[in-house]
DNA sequence: CCTCACTTTAGAATTATTCTAAATCTTGAC
DNA sequence: GTCAAGATTTAGAATAATTCTAAAGTGAGG
């Protein structure tokens, strides 16, 4: 299985991303920094929904003085630009997706593998209570990957 | 709107509900103990989706010297046994829900409040990758209850 | 080139959870 | 009944995850 990217957004050259970051940190009255860009490059470049530790090891390699809480303001800023998803899978860290487009994650309850997986085009009203606004969701599955499934 | 609730459950007797724990507890090795009873009774006393500390709080008023261990102890032993379910909202403590029907969870980001939701009946069946296993999965829909959209 | 608001930084602080080792309880074998 | 084995609880220490704090850095607009 493939997790479902968006391809569109790997299509996209340095500069075309570069003003993409821009204008969507923009709308929450937040600019781009060298760090915001570093932290979301480290999501693109491996989407295994990293924790932000992960992330934060991750981006040392490039930026060596990045600081802990500086990765924690970037992943912020990007989930609240739109621009990053947060996963909660069980208890411990938060687990962060740059993918935006509408998909829900399949969880391997084994090996503790995350994949994307693609929802139901058409997705079935969920009787939401009367007078409540809802402005997005999650889905998450609890299972066994393809692997894991085999050793048993 | 009304949060579904297990009313068959409530409706049990004491004795009845007793042997129903013994029983799900049994199912995975485990024995009733008064700790896992007390741990159940708050999760079925108030279900506003506590967290670990709060209903440590809550079962120290009946059985003052459970400890912060038991808690999670008897928790996870619920969960295991199919008592219980956790909840992953957003970065923060897990919390605890005893309503096993297949339901979702609102979560009102303004005022933190969770509420559960019915699901479809029909649900549509979901891609899940070939030779993968799926054991259940979780619904979180993100959102303002109506008092908090009536406050904007 | 000054100012103000936004950011970053290191490290401390807090919160959430798990671990540890000793004490206690239960159960089944005798 | 009595004992050993295994399960459970306990307090407190340890670890993990996240947030806070105060000081220093940065950059756009006047």
């Amino acid at each position: 299985m493939a997790a479902v990217y968006f391809s569109t957004m790997k299509a996209r050259s340095h500069h075309q991303e570069e003003q993409h970051l821009t204008e969507r940190l923009g709308t929450t009255g937040l600019r781009l920094t060298p760090q915001r860009q570093q932290v979301y490059d480290v999501l693109i470049q491996k989407r295994d929904h990293p924790t932000a530790e992960e992330v934060f090891i991750r981006a040392k390699k490039a930026m060596p003085e990045i600081s802990h809480a500086t990765v924690y303001n970037c992943l912020d800023a990007l989930v609240k630009s739109g621009l990053a998803r947060q996963v909660q899978l069980e208890r411990g860290a938060t687990r962060f997706c740059p993918n935006m487009h509408e998909h829900g994650h399949f969880h391997c309850s084994d090996c503790g593998m995350i994949y994307d997986v693609d929802l139901p085009h058409e997705l079935p009203c969920v009787a939401v209570p009367r007078g409540f606004r809802a402005d997005g969701f999650d889905v998450i599955i609890h299972g066994l990957c393809a692997d894991c499934t085999k050793k048993k």
